[in-house]
DNA sequence: TCGCTACTATCTTGTTAATAGATAGCCTAA
DNA sequence: TTAGGCTATCTATTAACAAGATAGTAGCGA
């Protein structure tokens, strides 16, 4: 069974006539009656009534109500690759936290704007599980910090952040190797980078990592640190966005440790859905305007 | 785009594999990579990931999920064909009100409880309005007072009326004139061959057509008959099932006026779907069985 | 680094199917 | 009865397809 068939087959029950079917889809008539009747062969069943008005008998009705279906889902599979500027379907993005939460807001908020039809999902985690994601096609695309060693993947530097050290006292110089010792760290759980680089932090005041709490998400993690129970890292934007609602202070740090560039990954190019190149195209505007 | 290259799409990206896939479907590995390849230049859009593991891209995911929902649709439709011993679908049958309350209900249930998958759905109307329904392709199926002139119709006697008049007290004899003349008398809808018989009585009776009230239910005009408005004309079987219902009385009518025949008709065999094939075995043996 | 293995891409050939045009047959309506 | 419109059939040309053989490539282990 062909889709060409069945294109025919609607075409003929709509028009009630089979040259009208083969002008409508640009063929001769025999090709109508060959598919037609091919069809026929096949399912062992008369599908046009030819005596008379040509008209759909009830087994041809019934298979023009699965015909519509299948042709529905064909066009609209291919609109989805060559529907002309907008978009459509799905794209699912994997970012990190702190990105999601600092970065992503107005780049979101303008794609949405200019493709309204792609539904939009995103995943939230550390960089080591976004990559998983990513390679096992789980994502369409993430935001990650560091580039992808991997080949054969479109890396894009999105943008760039300097951390700072959070804390809940104001501190205008690093706190002492014995402060730090007998402070707790908290990050986010196993695989974020932030978390490696609390390490280097640590490493650098010649203090070995302690204790580092692991959390699951910003508001917790900066609340904790609000509360006295120890210091973290994080971007200096993310942090100041959520200044005034917990009482937290920040340090810079050496520029070796604070600075932090965030990519986007995807896959190559070839393989991106409109929606993704929409996306992407975006993303490249919205960097551009953000670093001149 | 054809159905053959989505489901091998399907296969390549459930089995992670060309050869795989080329075995499921019984072919081999160069046409699967022939169909793939050319799914990719009709989208424009690389749908396999070949480096490495072969796993499908965004843009192959987002077809499989299209892909499927065609196939499911097609592999439904060919069911509704080719499916054996259950039958499926819809099946659209035309009937007589009287019909429908008397005769209809065993053989229903019969064929409900052989073909539990169709989707039955019952039009009633009066024999001429039937007709207009299957001549348009809107039922299946009738049942009709007498057979179709129309041919290319399948037509089978299904059931033997014997008309009675009906009214509301005993009756011994045939009504005089005066009486019939100054009485209602009760019909469904123009069209309905019951009323033909009614006129055809009252002819016999050497009495002009006098007033006819028109119903639309069968309910409504066993009713107004019990109440005394008049007499009607209705077949003893469904007559015999409401009388103890209704206080309605009945005598038996000259056989050329009393028996009426049902009859059931449908377009050509070769256009039956399986379910309307089923339901006429139904009907076949339902009548057997009632006039051995 | 070097093969070994498993996989996909490409090429070739024989076969099959699809297309468009011409024509014959049929039904309907005047 | 006849003319007009419609579908079925036939045919030659062209395109598409399937299968096998072969070449190329990535990944794995020694």
């Amino acid at each position: 069974m062909q889709l060409k068939s069945l294109r025919l087959l609607v075409a003929v029950a709509e028009t009630g006539s089979f040259g009208a079917a083969a002008k409508r889809l640009h063929t001769v008539q025999s090709n109508v009656t060959t598919h037609i009747k091919k069809l026929e062969e096949e399912l062992g069943v008369q599908l046009i009534h030819r005596a008379g008005r040509v008209r759909p008998t009830s087994a041809g009705l019934a298979l023009v109500e699965y015909a519509e279906r299948m042709l529905t889902a064909h066009d609209e599979a291919v609109s989805l690759f060559k529907g002309q500027e907008k978009a459509c379907g799905r794209l699912r993005i994997g970012a990190m936290e702190t990105t999601t939460a600092l970065r992503l807001p107005p780049i979101l908020a303008a794609y949405h704007a200019a493709q309204p039809d792609v539904d939009i999902q995103i995943k939230t985690g550390p960089t080591a599980e976004l990559v998983e994601l990513l390679l096992n096609g789980q994502v369409d695309c993430v935001f990650v910090a560091g580039q992808l060693e991997h080949g054969r993947y479109h890396s894009l530097k999105a943008f760039s952040e300097q951390l700072v050290l959070v804390g809940s006292t104001p501190m205008t110089k690093m706190p002492s190797s014995q402060a730090l010792l007998t402070s707790a760290f908290l990050a986010f759980r196993q695989g974020c980078s932030y978390r490696q680089r609390i390490e280097l932090l640590l490493a650098s005041q010649g203090v070995n990592a302690g204790r580092i709490f692991e959390f699951g998400s910003l508001d917790a993690m900066l609340g904790c640190v609000a509360a006295g129970m120890g210091y973290t890292v994080l971007p200096c934007g993310t942090v100041d966005a959520h200044q005034h609602r917990f009482g937290i202070h920040t340090l810079e740090l050496p520029t070796s440790i604070a600075n932090i560039d965030t990519y986007f990954v995807a896959p190559e190019p070839e393989t991106w859905t409109p929606a993704l190149a929409s996306f992407a195209d975006t993303l490249r505007d919205a960097v551009v305007v953000d670093e001149p």
